[in-house]
DNA sequence: TCTGGGGTCCTAGGACCC
DNA sequence: TCTGGGGTCCTAGGACCC
């Protein structure tokens, strides 16, 4: 059967929903409507744009480049700071919302998400493109921000549509429209198809989606091995995965830090890992999860990333347990160099309820889960300050 | 005061087993 | 004593997404 999916982009998310708390706490200015972006603290060496307005976007300013680069493109140039707590709660009414049209809604990201309304003609009738502006309006109207909605076949036609020309727009691409609609588009354009494979297609003489939709499949698969696949299959914008609500089964938990300055000493590298192992543990922990792998991953001044990782016999949830193996992993790694950014993960993730001991381990690991389960929950009903351990004093 | 943070997936190579 | 080959697990690194 034929499928109908809509992919719903808000338009750039970050800055609308800080124009949205903005005015509706007595800010005089519609930031949308100046040179703006979303950034990070510059001080913590975190300056880069997250977000930009249509207006700083006509200044050449694009995501992910620093203030600094960004202000000498546009000298009169606003910059906001990011509010997370308040993104979430939007995404979240956002997708509450949608639900009332279909349950099959697979939540991409905090601004994107699909729907998939095969066999909902009975309900909506048959014009998709004048449910998709029902849709659109309302969002505008309830929640103050406006969102691009693209129609598709599947989940690919959906995605490239609702990126064609923003914002506050519906764009359908049907399997009729892929030639006229998609191939002009120069690959870069397609999802999943990123800088370095766009370099490489250049490279071979591809410029267009077109192109790559007409290449021999020997001669990519010569270049890219198994994603040659994907690039052609999606050129010709063909897509069988289902609209599937994200599972709720994490496959990793991770936190990293950008320090203030770079880091040469080991006690300073450790302070830190003992909070993000606490953030990462927490989490975990919440999710009633338990991990077997952990990492720990490093950016050191040069911009040179590298990480290390180990995998246990028995999966774990304390602080204490996973602290012990992050030390370990930074002695075994650590390159004595100077740290930019050093992080925590977790993965390898299981709901395991019981702990297979081994023969030696003592049994007393279910009584620290359940002694760090007690203070989880202080600190979820009375905040952060509430409690805390003793080792973890001294190292604040 | 130049370059964030949280994810998923893939691949190459080594260890180890039979 | 001249050195096969398939399978699995693990790690490090990289591509790509928002």
């Amino acid at each position: 059967m034929e499928r109908i999916i809509f992919h719903i982009d808000v338009n750039n998310a970050f800055l609308s929903w800080t124009a949205v708390y903005l005015l509706r706490n007595g800010y005089k200015q519609d930031i949308r409507q100046i040179p703006s972006v979303i950034g990070g603290d510059e001080k913590a060496r975190r300056g880069i744009v997250l977000a930009k307005s249509p207006i700083a976007k006509k200044y050449g300013i694009v995501t992910a480049e620093t203030l600094y680069s960004a202000r000498s493109k546009c000298p009169n140039l606003q910059v906001f700071p990011p509010n997370y707590t308040f993104y979430k709660e939007q995404s979240r009414k956002l997708y509450t919302y949608l639900t009332n049209y279909t349950p099959v809604i697979e939540q991409y990201s905090i601004d994107e998400c699909f729907l998939d309304l095969t066999g909902t003609s009975l309900l909506y009738g048959n014009d998709y493109v004048a449910l998709a502006h029902k849709i659109k309006d309302e969002i505008k109207e309830k929640f103050g921000f406006t969102v691009n909605i693209g129609i598709g076949e599947n989940k690919l036609c959906a995605k490239m549509a609702s990126d064609f020309e923003k914002p506050d727009k519906v764009h359908t691409l049907y399997t009729y429209e892929i030639e006229s609609k998609m191939w002009p588009l120069p690959v870069d354009d397609l999802f999943m198809l990123g800088k370095s494979s766009a370099k490489k297609l250049k490279e071979l003489g591809i410029r267009t989606i077109g192109d790559l939709a007409k290449t021999n499949i020997t001669t990519l698969k010569r270049y890219f091995k198994s994603q040659a696949i994907y690039f052609q299959q999606a050129s010709r914008g063909l897509d069988t995965t289902p609209v599937l609500p994200r599972s709720e089964l994490n496959k990793c938990i991770s936190v990293s830090r950008t320090l203030p300055y770079d880091y040469t000493k080991k006690e300073d590298l450790e302070k830190v890992l003992w909070q993000e192992v606490e953030e990462v543990a927490f989490t975990l922990r919440q999710k009633k999860l338990y991990a077997k792998t952990i990492a720990i991953t490093y950016k050191n001044n040069l911009f040179k990333s590298y990480s290390h990782q180990l995998t246990l016999v028995n999966a774990i949830c304390t602080t204490p347990e996973i602290y012990q193996q992050v030390l370990l992993l930074l002695e075994r790694s650590w390159k004595n160099d100077a740290i930019r950014n050093i992080g925590v993960r977790l993965s390898d993730l299981s709901q395991q309820t019981y702990q297979q001991l081994s023969l030696f381990e003592s049994s007393t690991s279910k009584k620290e889960d359940d002694i760090e389960r007690v203070m989880d929950n202080l600190i979820t009903k009375f905040g952060k300050n509430s409690i805390m351990r003793a080792s973890s004093k001294e190292k604040k």
